[in-house]
Parts: structure tokens; C-alpha cells; sequence
RNA sequence: CGGGGUGUAGUGUAACGGCUAACAUUCCUGUUUUGGGAACAGGCGACUCCGGGUUCGAAUCCCGGCGCCCCGACCA
């Protein structure tokens, strides 16, 4: 993409209305606008971030045996009667809202309620078991405060999974599988190395559910951290008998503030006995299904990248979600600066290469530096006079002080490989 | 929802109760520039959040509302 051609500029500013660092980047860099407490909208160069950590969490979520479909935003009130959780003094964030003829309506807050409900139309025998159905979509909370920028929104873009096994067992060994996936996706996000599985309280069907804590001064929960074993506790259920029942002992534990990046949950037959959602076994006998809920927030997880993952010129994207791969600079008028740039533009997007080139012509060489280092794409290639008089290409990864020169192929070869 | 703070061009800030609300930046015009947010000249852009009140006179003081930020409670 030309970057004449991206309507967003950079601010150099911070913007007086926020404190939070990752809205305070995302905001000065272009990623997102916000429209109201809680409330952002996606400008092109944030919606890339966003679908490259959709793809991964979808990758994710299909390798085991996660299968993708879309429950709508409004949500029907005789269904959620039925597992009592309609009435506003039970759940107060809700957004509801009516229909012209006066039926009242609501904003999902969550989905359970939604999916028990399709899924009981399919779910008859043992044979149909297990599911693990999920989506992505935009949920609504009308939470009392939001705060943080994006990491806490009034509304915000998540993945839910919602699995349906036949018993006790069958859900262990999906919820276990799902532990790994989410390693896996935290690692690929870029914030594996300050992530922890964390016990926290679990409700009426398990002792604890697990949350992924992400490490960060910016995080709102506490939580209690086995560096050596990669675990942790939430404050919320940290005393000395959950500590032992762990294996784990109190003088080893680091106390740390972190965000909920993700969590998942035994839910038990909560939500299949109100819906009466059963299946047939073996032997004909009727059983209630078993069911988990695994969810991760779009935004707040990119809020959280920014949080932990930036210096004093801007954000520093992994290059698993960054906009783009390549920063393309022309600097100055010259003509056969001019050229090359456009040149090497067309060769790394026939090849594929994800690649910003800013190609402003009015620009001068500082201001682009300094836009580039702020939006944070993991590798930058300068074409300048001084470049081309010097053989070639000037590359610098963003976490990089100084960069080299490269010739044409060489860069290609750099930029191709995989990683 | 309790407590604290705050609201002035697109953005960031200034202005004793008193002149046409100032400066920087962005943007527009022109000249000159092009390796770290360039220089010069000119220009556009504000019912000072909204509604009341005090006063000869209010961005400024008072009352009410709303917005936004932070702490707490609550939550992905």
C-alpha cells in the first residue's frame, strides 16, 4: 500500500484525553479513533492488526477442532429467561434496547445463553458429540467504567469457543488441548514470554478456571507468579491452601500486575440444564451435555502488544501482526531515487511481501523516520540517493539501531524468509 | 455507581473579571530544501462543552447538566 494513499496521518502530540500508552500510540500512530469512553473505531492500518491476530487465534482454534460460525449481536430475551440471566439486577451491563413494536432486545455481553440455544436443536445423540463451535464478533458491555484505553471497552471484538462433550472426561481432554492452543497463540502474538496460565476462581463446576495473565504495569488484576514453572495465581483465590494444592511455595511467588488476555472456563451443565440440552447415549439413556467456554479479546490482546511492546519512538510490532512487513522510505526528489523505490515496491508485492511505502513526496526525511519508528512495522528500507550511491538498500529492523546496505536480491531473499 | 480531576481552532497548550481570545502544530499558497518531525513569507481555521445566574463587562466567578481521564467497586 502507498502511503499517499492511506488517509491517516501521524499526530505528534498525545492526545489530551487519554493516559494510557496503548491508546496514546495507537491513537498518535493512526491505528484507531475513538468515538467515546469505550468505544474505538478501526482505521485501516489497526483492522490489519486485528484480522492477523484473527487468523492466528483461527488457526488456532480449527487445529483443534474448532469449527467457525457468526451468533448475531441481538439477542432474543426468551432465551436468555431461561438460564435467568435477562433481568438487569442479575446482569447489569447489558445494552438492551426494542423493537418498534415494544420487544425488548439485547446486545450480547456474551454468548452461552446463544449457543446452548442453537446447539440444542442439533445435539440428539452421543454420535453428535463432541463440538466445539466458535465466532468472532463484537460484544457489548455497558460497564459502569471502562478505562485503559482498549484493553477495557464498552464494546470490543472477541473469539469465543464454546465446547459440548458428552462427559467429564471428553471435556478435560478438549480443555487441556485448549491450553495449548492458547500458548500457542499468545507466543505467535508476540507476548508469550510474559504469559502465564493463572488459577483463578472457578464457580460452581471446577475449583478453578484459568486465565492467561499477561504481565504489565498496565494490567488491572493481580497476580502471583512461579517464574520457574511458568504458572500463576490470581489474587482472587491466592491463599495458603490453593497455594500447596499447586505445588507450589509462597517465597517463590512474585507478585505482578497483568492483563487478562484470555480465559477459559469449565461451565459444567450451567447452561445445559436450563436449555435442556441433552443427548442419547449407548444405551438410550438421556444425559445432560457438558460444556466449556474459551475466550480471548481481539482488542484488548492488541492493547496489550502495544503495552509491552514499545520504546520511547513508538510501537514495535512482531511481525506476526504487524500491518505490514516492510516500511519502504524514498527520501528526497531525485529521480532515480524516485524510480527504485518504485521499482523495489512492485517486486516485494509481486512476491508477496506485505509492504507500506511511503511515498509522500513533500516529506521530508526526518518526519518519515519518525512516522515509521511511531507505527512500528518491523522492518524499514530506505532508498535515498546516499543509499543507491552505496549499492543498494538500507535495512533496519525497527528493534535496531543502525541498519546496512543491501543489494536488491540480497533484501529480497531477507524479506522472503519465513519466520 | 461512590471519590478526585478536567473541558479554549483538527491536535497540543496560553490568556489579571476588561482591547479583535494568543502561541505552536496541522492544513492551504509561494520560494527554497530533502538521512532524524527543515527554513522563510503569506493565509484559512474558535458561538471558549451545554443551560442558567452574578456583573457595566465572564473563557475566567457561582449553580445545574453533559463529556472525558484517574482511584475504588464490578468485569474479557
Amino acid at each position: 500500500m502507498k502511503q499517499s494513499q492511506l488517509f491517516t496521518k501521524t499526530k505528534k502530540e498525545s492526545p489530551a484525553d487519554e493516559v494510557s500508552l496503548n491508546a496514546e500510540l495507537l491513537i498518535r500512530a493512526g491505528y484507531i479513533n475513538k468515538e467515546m469512553a469505550g468505544v474505538y473505531s478501526y482505521l485501516p492500518l489497526g483492522l490489519k492488526v486485528i484480522k492477523k491476530i484473527e487468523n492466528i487465534i483461527r488457526e488456532e482454534m480449527d487445529k483443534i477442532g474448532g469449527i467457525e460460525m457468526r451468533t448475531s449481536v441481538f439477542q432474543n430475551k426468551e432465551v436468555w429467561e431461561k438460564s435467568n440471566r435477562w433481568d438487569d439486577e442479575v446482569v447489569d451491563n447489558w445494552f438492551k434496547t426494542k423493537l418498534k413494536n415494544g420487544t425488548e432486545v439485547g446486545l450480547s455481553f456474551t454468548n452461552e445463553e446463544a449457543y446452548a440455544d442453537i446447539l440444542k436443536q442439533y445435539i440428539n445423540s452421543y454420535k453428535d458429540l463432541p463440538v466445539y463451535p466458535y465466532d468472532f464478533k463484537n460484544i457489548f458491555r455497558n460497564e459502569a467504567r471502562s478505562k485503559s484505553g482498549i484493553l477495557r471497552g464498552r464494546e470490543f471484538y472477541w473469539k469465543a469457543l464454546y465446547s459440548f462433550s458428552k462427559n467429564d472426561e471428553e471435556h478435560n481432554i478438549f480443555y487441556e488441548k485448549s491450553k495449548e492452543a492458547y500458548k500457542n497463540i499468545f507466543r505467535r502474538v508476540g507476548i508469550g514470554h510474559l504469559t502465564y496460565l493463572t488459577f483463578a476462581s472457578g464457580g460452581t463446576f471446577s475449583k478453578f478456571s484459568h486465565e492467561f495473565q499477561t504481565v504489565t504495569s498496565a494490567g488491572e488484576d493481580l497476580i502471583y507468579v512461579d517464574p520457574n514453572k511458568g504458572i500463576a495465581i490470581n489474587k482472587e483465590v491466592y491463599n495458603d491452601e490453593v497455594i500447596e494444592s499447586l505445588g507450589l511455595k509462597k517465597e517463590e511467588l512474585v507478585e505482578n500486575k497483568a492483563v487478562e488476555v484470555g480465559n477459559i472456563f469449565s461451565l459444567g451443565t450451567k447452561f445445559s440444564a436450563p436449555f435442556e440440552l441433552k443427548y442419547k447415549d449407548e444405551n438410550g439413556e438421556e444425559k445432560l451435555v457438558i460444556m466449556g467456554s474459551y475466550g480471548i479479546g481481539l482488542g484488548r490482546l492488541m492493547g496489550t502488544v502495544v503495552e509491552v511492546l514499545s520504546d520511547d519512538k513508538g510501537i514495535i510490532w512482531p511481525e506476526s501482526i504487524a500491518p505490514f512487513k516492510v516500511h519502504l522510505l524514498s527520501l528526497g526528489g531525485d529521480e532515480n531515487v524516485r524510480n527504485g523505490a518504485e521499482d523495489l515496491y512492485n517486486k516485494l508485492k509481486e512476491r508477496g511481501i506485505e509492504v507500506l511505502f511511503d511515498d509522500r513526496a513533500d516529506t521530508s526525511a526526518g518526519e518519515k523516520f519518525a512516522d515509521s519508528d511511531l507505527i512500528g512495522i518491523p522492518y524499514r528500507v530506505v532508498v535515498s540517493k546516499r543509499s543507491l550511491a552505496d549499492g543498494g538498500f538500507e535495512v533496519k529492523k525497527r528493534t535496531e539501531v543502525q541498519g546496512k546496505i543491501i543489494n536488491e536480491q540480497e533484501l529480497i531473499g531477507l524479506l522472503e524468509t519465513k519466520n
